[in-house]
This record gives structure tokens, sequence and C-alpha cells, in this order.
DNA sequence: CGTTATTTCAAACGCTTGTTTAAACTGTCA
DNA sequence: TGACAGTTTAAACAAGCGTTTGAAATAACG
């Protein structure tokens, strides 16, 4: 394994769970085994080495995701249900792509979108619109109703959803195991929170 | 005005905007105008600071939310929709109590889920448990068919939408203002995410 | 082989962080 | 006035941060 990658995965798996703020270079580097002035060799600043993991999800990811959503807009009598069981797939194939990738890669969106106030967001829009259109697309035509402005809060709303959940998933699950007895993973919390984000973007216009 | 006050006026401000990580006690003693050793000297440490900071707000909010919400409790026919909307009014309140309180509060809100690892959540669930719990009751009378691992999940995803919008929502206003050409504020967004997460928690079980 | 180029390494850089110290200042009450 | 508690102050502290340096080790290639 190169040093590069070893470095991309310790520093995967750190920004997960302590944000990328909260998460040292020298954390990162004693993990990996690799010396410290590998990730500046290597990446030139901590900035870029998040810029890298997020783009190694992003470039498997993207593709997947685009295509699911074209397929989807294709039939007739689409649901928003539907739609947002359009990310399903793409999203678990990426525990075959790397161990819990899923659950890693949904929860550095999370962490992207509160820590480094906001240059995540820009990096991923711009980076990748493709993605975001094709999802607009499909929403308005499985709700021609909704106007372009409700359209606009209802999907940061679901947005900040998806990322809340995940960025706290690990002590959503310990604590739903501990209180019902019940096995879950990430899997499962996906289930779970499509249809609460379906009925939401779905909401009755007042 | 007093130095004690001086200083948690100054570190709400700072911590709304750039969270409590982000924030040092240097920005927030030199914005309120006193020495840096202020903070240690009446507050003990930068964490007992954040816990008097979010305090001053639960102990003004925490009794108009659980009376707001045993009242709504009352009446028959409740429904969802009616369960958050009495959010409304005690959260609009704390405008009134300190300028930007409502935006302000409810930023805190949600750079203290993101930030510094729920330590903020334990300190909430476990210092202000009477409002979880009569929000709970509500929920439960509006909704009884939701089994309680439903309801647990379905909480923490509206808890989530909440959080995440409100620590962004400033971003979010200006994008408003500018792609739609409207004028937004925190009271309209609200009103905008309400009907959104009652649907979520109303959806269908499958 | 010898000579480049690439990669690793320990050490230090300059800076910011939260916290502590001890002296100076303020107001109060005997 | 004099003493004492409460408060403010400048200065320093130790620790952590991202980054840079220049020499050592390794790899690649003619």
């Amino acid at each position: 394994m190169s040093t590069k990658n070893k470095i991309l995965d310790a520093a995967e798996n750190l920004f997960a769970i302590q944000g990328f703020n909260g998460t040292s270079l020298r954390e990162i580097t004693s993990r990996a085994e690799v010396n410290l002035a590998a990730v500046n060799y290597h990446f030139g600043s901590k900035k870029e080495l998040i810029k890298s993991v997020m783009s190694r999800y992003m470039n498997e990811l993207s593709p997947r995701l685009e295509s699911s959503l074209v397929n989807i807009c294709e039939q007739e009598n689409l649901t928003l249900l539907e739609v947002f069981s359009a990310f399903i797939e793409p999203l678990l194939s990426l525990n075959e792509f790397k161990e819990n990738g899923t659950s890693n890669f949904l929860q550095l969106l999370g962490r992207g979108y509160s820590d480094s106030q906001g240059f995540l967001r820009w990096f991923l829009t711009t980076q990748y619109p493709g993605v975001i259109n094709n999802f607009v697309k499909a929403v308005q035509k499985a709700y021609p109703e909704l106007t372009a402005e409700e359209m606009f809060w209802r999907l940061h709303f679901t947005m900040g959803t998806v990322v809340f959940t995940m960025s706290s998933s690990d002590a959503l699950i310990d604590i739903a195991k501990s209180d019902f007895d019940k096995t879950m993973d990430i899997a499962g919390v996906i289930k779970k929170v499509i249809p609460y984000v379906a009925a939401g973007v779905a909401a009755p216009l007042l």
C-alpha cells in the first residue's frame, strides 16, 4: 500500500468520526504509520487532503447516482418515494468499493457541511453539478406543482436530515440497539430515512 | 453592563456564526472589550462558558415550550402539524428576550450537535428532559400508530432537519434572496420547515 | 556501476490555543 | 484612614497546530 493511500484511508476514518477541524495531521500520520511531513509532500496542504478524500468517493458515486436518476426519470407516474429510493443502491454500492464506505462517505458529507464554513459545499456543487441537476429534474417530474423556491428549501431540509443523521449515525445506532434491542446498520438507517424525506418533500403546499 | 454579560453576549454571537471550536477566547474577549483572563475568572473554562451561553436560552425557552406542548395536548383530534406548530411561538418569543434571539439560539443548537462530539447533546437531554418528554407525549397522541422505535428515528430526523437548517440559515437565506428575489428571515424559514417535518413524521408506516 | 530523481525522515519553525500567575486596581465597610 | 474582598490587568505558560527545511534513504534509469 502506497503512502498516499495509507494517508487517505487513515484520514477518511478519522475525519468521519471526529470531523475535519477535530482531526490533526499528527493523528492521521501516526495512524497511517507514515511521517508527518508526508501529507504536505503528497497533498500540499490539509485542505487539499480533505478534497482528495472526498473526491475519491465522489468520482465513484456520482456516475452511478446520475445514471440511476436518469433511469428512474424515464418511467411514467413517478413518485417521490421512488426518486429518493434511487439513491439507495448507488450509496450502498460504496460498501463494495471500500469497507464501511457508505457510512464513511455520508458521515464525511455531514462533517463537510458543518465544519469548515461551507468550503466543501462549494467544492461539491461546483465539481459535481450533474448529480444535483438530475435530482432536481426527477423531483420536478414526480411533483410538478412544487415551485422552484419551495423545492430549494425542501431539498435543503432533506440534505439536513440525511447529513445530520449520518454524522451521528453511530451514536443513534447504539441507542436504538440498547433501547429497542434490535440490530441496525447504515443500510437500515437509510431505509428508515427515505420515507421520511419523501413525505417531507411531498408535503402539501399550504 | 457587567463583564460577565459582555462576555456572554459576545460569545453567543461568535459561537452562532463560527461554531464553538471555531471561536477562540481571544476573539470573544476582544469583541467584548474585556481582558482575556476574564473568561477563566468568571466561568472557569471555555466549556463552562459554552454551557452558560446555552443555559441562558434554555432557562428562558424550556418553560414556555413545555406549557405550549401541554396546552396543545389537551385538545381533541390533534394533528402533527399542530404539535410542531406549538414550537413556533415560544421560539419566536426569544426575539423579545434578545435581539436575534431565535436565530442565535437555533444556530447554537446546530453547532452544538456537530461541534464538540456530543457533549452538548448530553447536557441538554440530561438538564432539560421535560421538553422532550412533553414533545414525545404530544406526538404520541397525534399519531398513536407510530411505534416507539419509529418515533425515535423520526424525531432524530426532525432534529437533524431543524438543526442543520438553522446552522446554515444565513447562507440559505442569502441564496434564496438572490435566486428568488424574496426577502426571508428566520421566522419565514421556521414556517417553511414546520410542514416538512410534520409530513415526515406523519409518513405512512410501510 | 554511477547519477539523477523521488520519497522519507527528524527536527524545527512560527503561530494560535486555553489556562495560569502575580501584581495592580476598585470599591466597601469598620 | 486602613484593611480586605472582588475584580481587572499584562505577561507568561505549556501544548498543539499546519507547514517547512535540509539531509538521509530509496528507487529509477542510462
